[in-house]
RNA sequence: GCGAGAGUGGCGGAACUGGCAGACGCGCGAGACUUAGGAUCUCGUGGGCAACCGUGGGGGUUCAAAUCCCCCCUCUCGCACCA
């Protein structure tokens, strides 16, 4: 009797052995087809959470696949190791964000190492150490040389609380994507990357990425923005000072007839100037205070009441030759566009609303097909414009669809040169700068006399001093090491200041996939044979939130650098897979909030009672809460260390795998756990009795062994096409991971048969063939045990070794098929046939059926529907 | 408001291009083996006594609808004044 099932020894013993051989080391082999698989690194917080075990054992049961069906497979991981929590963990505990980080690696590796994933870590890579950082400097001088990195003084996302500027993707619903703090607006001296540079191709290249999901490309899309329209320039009535028009961008020329107020943006510079000297300055100004102040959350609100006030200038709507008036509005936005736009109430709903408010005529320009629209009737803006709608009181472009009139309207403007065609993005430009320590310093110097010089080549990387005094307070902490700021100048050599600002690490992430193709280059930032053969990522797989931050920039950065000549590669990409995330139930204690599942007393059954109360002799209520991400506040977090010490990394991945499809959330199942770990044992039990059973004297052929082994290998080669089409479609590991449970139940039902005497030579091959086939379409999905059943078979070399076994079409099909029958499409009955049964055959035998003859109680069948080796269907 | 996705047993979830609804797992029930079992194995398990009814609700197309069409409801996610 082989001994039993023992994870802790058996799971240590083959990532000894992987490790050993260099099992998942790989090099640029042109002979073999490559596929780079790729999930997102983690930041090295200080231990894996189940969202971690969740992407990475989906790439790796991918990675396993491909190798086994013949791939030279790069699978590589690192750590996305710069980031402010280094900081305050400094901040807080007096330790070096360096030596806080690097621990938090060599634990996390460790982690990963128990899980069993098929990295090669010797192209393990982390973004904080200068071999890689210095090619976020080599890349910034690059960008900079080619006016990709500029500086610009400029209203900024400011984090109070994490005191550092956000890039606007970094700001969700006004508050920072960190730690939720509202953000701010600032005035700074900040550097960007040109990204908007990139918008057209970032924006048509999407078409091309067929094979990621379509809500991504949407939301990419969406993001980019991209508008077209005409800038047109508004004279004033009279020039007010050394103003004498006013420009504006917009996508509906074709309601030009109808604007009849203009507004600009409050930190438009024009206000002031529009408005020095007249009697409505003071209004004014306090209306562009009042605005300024207030936070961009509450100022962005889309049902933020529309307000404005009146500049007392006025302009020329060159299209009417009216005067119409200049106001200031809290709705225009100063970034977008010319900061100032044309207001046509009738046709905008923000306008209108701010017509209506103030008594500005509402003109109707567009009238719908129908002509029931009364412009003294107007009850909100008219904004149609794809299908329908004509234009009235337009002068000579009266009578003109929307469509043509967007066109001749434009022509009419170019060529009375008082505006031109134009295309804005939403897209603005990447702020990179961040007041903060613990990121790549951005290498460029002041000097008072050459101005702004970036660091030369040579003398890259721009260290980031050691250790530094951190407060949490006040400006970037750099800016306090005089070693690290004073220095000489590169172009004349006196004294000059380093710029004391660090990266966005969302730079780090956005080239690390491509280090990882030649990630111990020395002189240069990619190897350019390297990154040839294994780019583009074949499958990358992460989660949703990145949807547009780091997958942009990845893409944006991918596309810079092949126009430095360095790749060839458009698109970083090729697959997205984005996995659901990881949830479990809450609890809410009445007195305590929130319950970690250990305070729960009770069951569910007789309902659940707060610990903590207990403890202390108090009386509350208990409610279980929705089902929800696990996080920390929540305190539904479950530690997958503990798991995989209880269960082994195998049932942690089985489990994952099992109890959702990956695009979909995954909810946290105790008894899921539980159920992956049994059949995990079932199968070790299984193969126990297989290598016993075939081991046993063979008795000759005979008619049931035959038929018997025909069975069985039915059974095999259905399980291997089922396996197979599931992960080839669309990742379907838990309908795969099903059809292995069926395939084990199958084999328990034929273990059980009468074998007592041995089996005949036919069922002992094909018992064999059953038992090698379970154990590789395994090797995936349960690494571990796979190897160790592979060796109990008499294999010598790794099963993630071994081809991928191929289903045998002869051998998956039926002798014989129960056919459905149905009497007005309702099942009434079912018949046996052979397989090669005619339509004829079929129907007859089905007529022959009693059941059948009672359910037609007599009645001849007006039309008998067959559907080949479906059904049958009797109408009467 | 706009955009995307989803509503199927007690639960997680299956069902490829319309063709046996509920695979597989959990839970539950019964039995077997056991000193014992929360281990393991076997069988059963959508509802209803039945005819029948069942994929969020209501219509429709079809011999046949979870799947296609129309209307409605609910939930999740993303974007939210971009002129």
């Amino acid at each position: 009797m082989t001994r039993s099932y023992d994870h802790r020894a058996l799971e240590a013993k083959w990532q000894a052995r992987w490790a050993r051989d260099h099992t998942f080391q790989v090099r640029e082999d042109p002979a073999k087809p490559k596929f780079y698989c790729l999930e997102m690194f983690p930041y090295p917080s200080g231990r894996i959470h189940m969202g971690h075990v969740r992407n990475y054992a989906i790439g790796d049961v991918l990675a396993r696949y491909k190798r086994m069906r013949g791939f030279n497979v790069l699978h590589p991981m690192g750590w996305d190791a710069f980031g402010l929590p280094a900081e305050n963990a400094a901040i807080e505990r007096a330790v070096l964000p360096s030596s806080w980080t690097n621990e938090n690696i060599a634990y996390m590796r460790g982690q990963l190492r128990q899980m069993g994933l098929s990295y090669d870590w010797t192209r393990e890579l982390s973004t904080c150490s200068a071999d890689y950082y210095r090619w976020n400097q080599w890349f910034f001088i690059k960008m900079y040389e080619r006016g990709l990195a500029y500086r610009k003084r400029s209203a900024v996302n400011w984090c109070p609380s994490c005191e550092t500027v956000l890039a606007n993707e970094q700001v969700e619903d006004g508050h920072c994507w960190r730690c939720d703090a509202v953000v701010i607006q600032k005035e700074l001296e900040q550097w960007f990357f040109k990204i908007t540079q990139y918008a057209e191709e970032l924006l048509n290249a999407l078409d091309s990425l067929t094979g990621w999901p379509e809500r991504v490309r949407i939301m990419q899309r969406h993001w980019i923005g991209r508008s077209v329209g005409v800038e047109v320039s508004f004279p004033l009535a009279e020039p007010s000072g050394d103003v004498t028009a006013i420009r504006i961008f917009t996508t509906r020329q074709d309601t030009i007839f109808g604007a009849t107020f203009m507004s600009l943006a409050p930190e438009s510079p024009l206000v002031e100037r529009l408005v020095a000297g007249r009697p409505e300055a003071g209004a004014v100004r306090e209306f562009v205070q009042r605005v300024s102040r207030q936070d961009r959350a509450v100022r962005t609100a889309a049902d933020r009441e529309k307000e404005g006030v009146f500049t007392g200038a006025w302009a020329i709507n060159p299209f009417t030759n009216e005067r119409i008036p200049i106001w200031v509005a809290n709705f225009v936005l100063y970034e977008y566009g010319t900061g100032a736009i044309m207001a046509v109430p009738a046709h905008d709903q923000r306008d209108f609303e701010f017509a209506t408010k103030y008594g500005i005529p509402i003109r109707l320009v567009i009238q719908n097909p129908e002509a029931t629209l009364n412009e003294r009737a107007l009850e909100g803006a008219y904004e149609e414009q794809e299908a329908a709608g004509r234009l009235v009181s337009s002068g000579k472009f009266s009578g003109l669809w929307v469509r043509e009139a967007k066109e001749r309207i434009a022509d009419f403007a170019e060529t009375k040169h008082i505006g031109t065609r134009m295309v804005n993005y939403r897209l603005r430009d990447w702020g990179v700068s961040r007041q903060r320590y613990w990121g790549t310093p951005i290498p460029m110097i002041y000097c008072d006399g050459c101005g702004v010089v970036p660091v030369p080549e040579d003398q890259l990387p721009v260290l980031l001093p050691a250790d530094v005094p951190f407060t949490g307070k006040g400006a970037s902490p750099l800016a306090r090491v005089k070693e690290f700021v004073e220095t000489a100048c590169p172009a004349c050599g006196t004294r000059a200041r380093r710029e004391t600002d660090t990266m966005d690490t969302f730079v780090d992430s956005s080239w690390y996939f491509l280090r990882y193709c030649s990630p111990h280059e020395k002189t240069q930032a990619l190897g350019p044979a390297a990154v040839a053969y294994w780019m583009a990522v074949d499958q990358y797989i992460g989660g949703i939130e990145h949807a547009v931050l780091h997958l942009l920039y990845a893409r944006f950065f991918t596309k810079v650098i092949r126009d430095l000549g360095l790749t060839k590669v458009d698109e970083p990409f090729l697959n997205l897979l984005t996995q659901g995330m990881v949830c479990k139930e809450t609890y809410q204690c009445s007195r305590h909030g929130w319950l970690f599942p250990n305070e729960l007393v009770g069951s569910e059954k007789d309902g659940w009672r707060c610990g903590p109360c207990r403890a202390t002799g108090l009386d509350s209520i208990v409610e279980r809460g929705r089902v929800e991400k696990m996080s920390k506040s929540k305190k539904n977090i479950v530690d997958p260390e503990h798991l995989i010490a209880t269960y082994g990394a195998d049932t942690a991945r089985m489990f994952s795998l099992f109890a959702a499809p990956p695009q979909k959330d995954l909810e946290w199942s105790d008894a899921g756990v539980e159920g992956a770990s049994r059949f995990l044992h079932r199968v070790w039990r299984l193969m126990v009795e297989l290598a016993e059973q075939v081991s046993r004297r063979e008795i000759g052929a005979d008619e049931v062994g035959a038929a018997r082994a025909r069975e069985i290998r039915r059974l095999t080669h259905r399980t291997i096409q089922k396996v197979t089409e599931d992960i080839d479609r669309e990742f379907q590991f838990n309908t795969a991971i099903a059809a292995l449970m069926e395939f084990v139940n199958g084999l328990y039902k034929v273990t059980a048969e009468g074998s007592k005497g041995g089996r005949s030579d036919e069922e002992t091959v094909a018992l064999r063939e059953a038992a090698t086939t379970l154990v590789l379409l395994l090797a995936p999905f349960a690494p571990h045990v796979a190897e160790e059943l592979w060796e109990m078979l008499g294999a010598r070399a790794s099963v993630a070794d071994q081809p991928w076994p191929a289903a045998d079409p002869a051998l998956v099909a039926s002798e014989r098929l129960t056919i459905p029958i149905q009497v007005n499409g309702k099942l009434r009955s079912r018949i046996e046939v052979s397989a090669d049964a005619t339509q004829d055959q079929v129907v007859s035998q089905a007529q022959g059926d009693p059941r059948l003859q009672e359910w037609l109680g007599g009645k001849k069948p007006r039309k008998v529907i067959y559907v080949q080796k479906k059904l049958v269907n009797f109408v009467v």
